[in-house]
DNA sequence: AAACTTGCCAACCGCTCCACT
DNA sequence: TAGTGGAGCGGTTGGCAAGTT
């Protein structure tokens, strides 16, 4: 199966076709005596779940609680079936956050979205989320879109970021990967005497949902939010970096953006989204005090002084939307 | 029945790490 | 200390089979 061998001119011998490198792979991957063959058990699937929400997609370090699984058959089972499952359940699976929150999160980033980026740039596994449901394929985009936007004003939450908290948190060493993989070993033991199919606990301090037909409901996590500072919002600061700052935009790239390295996210920090910069650290915490603030249609924050910029761009956008409905149509209809 | 789509998964790619010289 | 090669890793590809139109 799969493609030819990518060493059939150089190095191999003939007949085999394969370099030493192919047949090692093959060997670990497939020819394995004590390799299991059958498909995955429900509390294998479990395992795996609650690792990657512990450790990222680490999957080496996750085939290793899996006796007679290969990294490669781990990642080929969340890649073709567990990813859709949380994605069918409202969760997303790279940060095993509710969709819902991502939305929140990424409006409160992105608060100055161009149209067809906004949601277009969120993964596919969001859009299968949404879309699933029947009606909504014969919603006008926009009236869909503005289903999405009242349902996050319904179950807005403050994002949950335990981003600045400590910057030494970026990546995760390998020593808290190890306690990560202790706990969440323990936990399944655990969770596999009780028969719960997922303790919430493990999906970010409790945002996954307690019902597993819940989809992007209103079940984002409350528990986890206590950790936060309270009333934060990604706008706070990104916005006065990105607007209020006079520097040019090259600077900004350099010195202050907050950047996200996916693979910083997904390697077991999914719950430290961590700003680059040192100096966020140094924010004063009444700058992301944002306490009692409204939301506007897209869930940006009112309650700053570069909101008006904010709201004066969605205005505009929304203006656009109604008289070029099509902008919307390509992110969800493929 | 043919064309097309989708799901599965073995295998490839490119990169990093590490032992060895 | 620098260079080299093998091992290991995560991401991605593409052939095949089954399902759908």
């Amino acid at each position: 199966m799969g493609r030819p061998p990518c060493c059939d001119k150089l190095n191999v011998k003939r007949g085999l076709r394969r370099c030493g490198k192919s047949c090692r792979l093959r060997w670990t991957n497939y020819l394995r005596p004590d390799l299991k063959h059958e498909s995955f058990a429900p509390q294998e699937e479990e395992l795996i779940i609650r690792l990657h929400a512990a450790i990222g997609s680490r999957w080496s370090i996750i085939a290793q609680q899996l006796p007679g699984r290969t990294d490669n058959d781990v990642k080929n089972y969340w890649n073709t079936k567990l990813r859709k499952k949380l994605s069918e359940m409202g969760i997303d699976p790279v940060t095993h956050k509710p969709f819902s929150q991502i939305l929140a999160d990424y409006g409160n980033i992105g608060g100055l979205p161009k149209s067809g980026n906004r949601i277009g740039s969120l993964n596919r596994d969001m859009k299968n989320a949404f879309m699933p449901k029947a009606e909504q394929h014969h919603l006008p985009p926009f009236q869909f879109f503005s289903n999405i936007n009242s349902h996050l004003k319904t179950t807005m939450v403050s994002p949950k970021v335990e981003t600045i908290q400590d910057n030494s948190n970026s990546s995760m060493d390998l020593l808290t990967q190890l306690q990560a993989i202790k706990l969440v070993t323990e936990a399944s033991n655990c969770a596999n005497n009780n028969h719960d199919a997922v303790s919430p606990q493990f999906y970010n301090e409790g945002s996954f949902p307690s019902s597993s037909s819940s989809s992007s409901s209103s079940t984002c996590s409350t528990a986890g939010q206590e950790k936060l500072p309270p009333n934060f919002s990604w706008q706070d600061f990104l916005l006065e970096d990105a607007f209020l700052s006079t520097d040019p935009p090259e600077q900004e790239q350099d010195n202050n953006t907050v950047e996200f390295s996916s693979k910083e996210i997904t390697q077991g920090t999914e719950n430290y989204m961590i700003p680059q910069n040192q100096n966020h650290k140094e924010i004063p915490a009444q700058r992301m005090d944002i306490g009692g603030s409204s939301y506007n249609e897209f869930g940006a924050s009112s309650s700053t002084n570069s909101t008006s910029f904010v709201e004066a761009m969605l205005d505009r956008e929304n203006e656009m939307f109604l008289e070029f409905p099509n902008l919307l149509e390509e992110p969800f209809y493929n």
